[in-house]
DNA sequence: CGGTTGTTCAACCTCTAAGTTGAATATGCG
DNA sequence: CGCATATTCAACTTAGAGGTTGAACAACCG
């Protein structure tokens, strides 16, 4: 795995077990048996889960007698989610934009040019994106 | 990596390499030795890489003759969206919440409890989360 | 046909991830 | 103190990721 914050995220999101971790946060703090109940994996796989996760800065973690309670930190996640959305939204966009000109053919021709006119134009959407 | 498809596209997104190819490809599509040729890695390096993201449902490959050309499929990104946004909404109203109940505190103490009446109440609102 | 270009396959190396078991550390309790 | 509980550390195994090089395959071009 990569050093870098999002390659850190990314990868500690990228296991199943990690994300149930995560889900049984949200619900709240818990300690470290209490999250390794519900696995069929010994307590120290999940104690090395944790530490991924903490390293990733999802979780973090304080100190109550011989208890490490655990909660979860949502900042690498709005990173995460940012990143990706630079992608969803253009998808969005370039959908918004094949729309407009699809209706405009449309208006255009009560009775011009047949179905295949918006095939057409869709490839011609992909090539001005192409050269941005 | 397991074998799930939230978590084949999060091991996708994990590696800088091949989110700088979705980068790419979102300004449209590529041949592998367009994609290939910023990296000071191997051909046969990005074609591995390729696969993964192929793999994730993260590009798909046509044939133009001896071409393969790559295409970005969003799909997959919009699902690893919907998953962080339930954690991240979650914060969210927990922020609004927070907020809530210190204005109704600074709106009561006109003159009440000092300062650290804010802190107090962070505690209580995180106590009540614990118990949901 | 023969050569060139684009891409993948196969074998290999090295490093790390994820799991195990067993021992060590830290804290509360009788 | 001595023991029980919670958690981590250390050593090890297995499997997979990411990189390399060299060969193979596919399609165009003279």
């Amino acid at each position: 795995m990569a050093d870098d914050q999002l390659s850190a995220t990314f990868a500690a999101l990228a296991d199943p077990t990690r994300r149930a971790l995560l889900a049984r946060l949200s619900q709240g703090e818990a300690t470290v048996n209490e999250l390794a109940e519900p696995f069929p994996i010994s307590l120290q796989a999940v104690s090395k889960h944790l530490k991924v996760l903490e390293r990733a800065g999802l979780v973090v973690r304080g100190r109550d007698a011989q208890w490490r309670p655990c909660r979860l930190e949502t900042a690498p996640l709005e990173e995460a989610s940012g990143w990706i959305s630079r992608y969803t939204e253009i998808q969005a966009e370039r959908l918004d934009r094949l729309d407009e000109v699809v209706q405009g053919i449309m208006r255009r021709s009560a009775g011009g040019p047949a179905a295949s006119g918006a095939a057409d134009q869709k490839q011609r959407t992909n090539e001005e994106e192409t050269g941005r």
